[in-house]
DNA sequence: ATGGCGAGAGGATCTCGA
């Protein structure tokens, strides 16, 4: 009866521009992919390589900058109600826009939020401080959003790793940026709005990671950390068919740190 | 305590990421 769920992805890239052919063969093996969030682009919008997806029959939605930051959405259905930045929920929070890092639109009645929250630096930085206001930000615009929307899917890469199982080996990581407390205590705020770490929710295990260092053989030892996630909305998240890291890019030469998430909605709005 | 690897900017060697 029902028709096929919808999947959408979250991948830091690592420069689109750098990764460009390997996203086009991911995507190329994963032709159910309807919708692929990137993050750290890292290209100003007018230089993105929109043809190279408009050719394969995506749609392009960019709000990015020179060298730093930077996400889009490449979907192969056209986006609707597209909103860049913080301030256009936000409008106080336009100074939180200098840094590219928030794009939202709806598919198939779904909000999706593709962000790309700050790494932080070292723990007390003036980045730190950035980081956690960011958050702070982030949990304001998720309320304005979250009483206009019921199917919102958060996803990206959030630079904080929710509990010592998402860390290969949390010795010492209360110390360390992406785990100290003020950082997942500033996360949890977020998801106490009411969105669900579904993966988690599936996979009770440690083990399962989403970036791993590029430095000292961190992925072929599985020293690796779950930054990048998909949350539903609670009332979404009723309807995830299934959540998976796909490991595989991360395999090849010149990858991205990164892998991407896959999540399966069921029974969207066509 | 530090660097380790990789990308961008710019044209040698920085900053930044996590």
């Amino acid at each position: 009866m029902g028709s096929a769920p919808t999947y959408i992805a979250t991948w830091n890239v690592n420069s689109v521009r750098s990764r460009l052919q390997q996203v086009l063969a991911w995507l190329g093996v994963n032709p159910h992919i309807d919708l692929l969030c990137l993050q750290e682009t890292k290209v100003a919008d007018d230089q993105f390589p929109v043809t190279a997806f408009a050719e394969r029959g995506y749609w392009v939605y960019t709000y990015g900058q020179k060298a730093y930051n930077g996400v889009a959405m490449v979907s192969k259905y056209p986006l609707e109600d597209v909103k860049a930045g913080f301030s256009a929920v936000l409008p106080e929070m336009a100074q939180l826009d200098d840094q590219k890092r928030l794009l939202s639109a709806k598919l198939h009645g779904v909000r999706v939020v593709n962000l790309y929250v700050p790494n932080g630096g070292a723990i007390a930085s003036e980045k730190y401080h950035y980081k956690l206001a960011w958050l702070a930000c982030l949990t304001q615009y998720l309320a304005v959003l979250r009483q206009q929307e019921k199917d919102i899917l958060l996803c990206g890469d959030f630079n904080v790793a929710l509990t010592d199982l998402d860390i290969h080996d949390p010795t010492g990581c209360e110390t360390s940026i992406m785990a100290s407390p003020a950082e997942r205590t500033a996360l949890e705020r977020v998801l106490n709005l009411g969105f669900v770490d579904i993966f988690r929710q599936q996979n009770p295990e440690g083990g399962h990671y989403s970036w791993w260092d590029y430095r000292g053989g961190s992925f072929r030892r599985n020293l690796g950390w779950r930054i990048d996630y998909h949350f539903p909305s609670v009332e979404l998240a009723q309807r995830v068919t299934e959540c998976q890291i796909d490991v595989t890019p991360r395999r090849h030469p010149q990858p991205s740190d990164h892998a991407p998430v896959i999540i399966g909605l069921a029974n969207l709005r066509p």
